[in-house]
DNA sequence: CACTCTATGTTGACATGGTTTACATATTCA
DNA sequence: TGAATATGTAAACCATGTCAACATAGAGTG
C-alpha cells in the first residue's frame, strides 16, 4: 500500500506473517528483529512498538500457528466417528508437515516464549477444544480424555518425528537427506501416516478396552 | 580431584556433566559458555579446547543423552514380545521423562545442534538399534518398519506432551501448574501412558493389520 | 485551521554472550 | 633436558536483544 511513509501501517501482522516466512523458508534459529525489521522496510527498534520482546512476537506467531491449526482441522465432514477421527488426525498432520517451522514454534514454549506462555493459552485452547470434540464422539468405555491424549500423543509424534526426518532412523539408519529421492521418502511418510493411524484406530475400537 | 591445578584435568566429561545439571535444573536456554565455564572453575573460553563451538558442546550432550536413553532401554527382559514392548516403552519413557530437559535437546536439533547434527548419527543410531531389535520381534504381517515407526511415534509423543505439561490441555484446560497437585497430576500421567500403550499394543496386535 | 495528544518509527547506546587471537603454562616424550 | 603438544587465560570483536531520547505523523478538539 504504503510506499515511503513514515508509519509502516500495518506493522503487527507483517511481523508475524515476515516471522513464519522466514521460519519456514530457514528455521526459527534464523529469526533475529534487526534484519526482520529491515527487511520489512522499518528500522530495527520499531517492532518494540508492537510487541514487548522478541519472546512476546514468537508467543503471537505461535498463536497465529494455532489458530492456522485450527481452520486446517476445521473441515472434517460429517459421518462415521472413526472416519471422522482419521479425517481429523490427516488435517492435524497435513498441517503440521505443510508447516514444519512453525509447528516446531508452537511447541517449543522453554526456547521461544516461555516467560509469556499465558498468552497462548486462549489461542492454543481454542484449537484443542476443535480436537476435542471430535475425540470426545469416539465409542469406548476409557474416559474420553484418556482416549484424546492417545490420539494427540500419536499425531504429535508423528508430526515430529517425521518433521526432523527421523522417519528412516529405525529400519535402516538415517537417511542422508542429500541422497535419498524425496518422493522415495514422502512415499514412506505416507504409509508410516496410514498405517499408524490404523493401529490407533483398531486400538481404540478395540471392545477389550 | 585436583585442587589449584593450571589444567583441568576432565574438562570434556565435567562439561558435558555440569550442561546436563543445569539443562535439567534451569532449561537448556539457560546453558551459556561463560557461566558454564566458571562454575567448574575455568575460564570462559577453556570449553574451546574441547569443543569447536557451543553447538558441538551440545550435541555431545545430546550424545550423551542418547547413550544415557540406551542404557535405560537396555534390561528389557526376555519373554512375550507383547510384553517385551511394554516393557521397553517403559523404560523409554522413564528416562524421557526423569531427565526432560535433557531429552528436549536430544529431540531440537535445529535450536541446539543443527550445523553438527552429522556427530550425533552414531550416538543415536546405536540407541535406536536396540529399540529396533524388539520392535523387529513383534509379530504382524506389516512391515515391521512401520510398526516400529508407530509406536516410536506414539511413545515420543507421550514422552513430549507429559514432559511440556500440556497432558491436561484435552478435556479440561491447561494445568495452571501452580494449583494442581503434582501427585494428581502424576497420576494423570500414569494412566495416559498405560492407556495409551495398551491401545497401541492391541492395535498392533490385531489380526486385521 | 492551529494545537496537542498519542501512536508509531528512528538513532544511538548498552549489555549479554559466542567466538577469535595472542599468549601462558603444564605435560609428554624423544 | 628440551622441544612439541595439550590445555588454560585474558583481551578484544562482533552479533543481537533491548532501552532511552528524540522525531514524525495522524486524529481529535478548540
Amino acid at each position: 500500500m504504503k510506499k515511503e511513509s513514515y508509519h509502516h501501517g500495518n506493522l503487527y501482522d507483517t511481523l508475524i506473517e515476515k516471522s513464519i516466512e522466514i521460519i519456514e523458508m530457514q528455521g526459527p534459529e534464523f529469526i533475529n528483529l534487526r534484519d526482520l525489521s529491515l527487511s520489512v522496510g522499518v528500522s530495527r527498534t520499531a517492532p518494540y512498538r508492537h510487541f514487548k520482546s522478541k519472546a512476546h512476537l514468537l508467543t503471537a506467531v505461535a498463536a497465529r500457528g494455532f489458530s492456522m491449526l485450527e481452520t486446517a482441522c476445521s473441515d472434517v465432514p460429517q459421518g462415521d466417528p472413526a472416519e471422522r477421527l482419521i479425517e481429523l488426525c490427516n488435517g492435524y498432520l497435513h498441517f503440521a508437515l505443510a508447516n514444519p517451522g512453525l509447528y516446531g514454534v508452537m511447541f517449543a514454549p522453554e526456547r521461544y516464549h516461555n516467560p509469556v506462555q499465558e498468552e497462548l493459552r486462549s489461542a492454543s485452547d481454542k484449537a484443542f477444544l476443535k480436537l476435542e470434540l471430535v475425540l470426545m464422539e469416539l465409542p469406548g468405555v476409557k474416559p474420553a480424555e484418556l482416549n484424546a491424549g492417545a490420539v494427540w500423543a500419536m499425531v504429535h509424534g508423528l508430526a515430529i518425528i517425521i518433521n526432523q526426518n527421523l522417519v528412516q532412523v529405525i529400519g535402516q539408519g538415517r537417511p542422508d537427506s542429500a541422497a535419498i529421492p524425496s518422493s522415495a521418502l514422502k512415499k514412506d511418510v505416507k504409509l508410516l501416516i496410514n498405517h499408524a493411524l490404523e493401529v490407533l484406530a483398531v486400538g481404540l475400537a478395540s471392545p477389550s478396552l
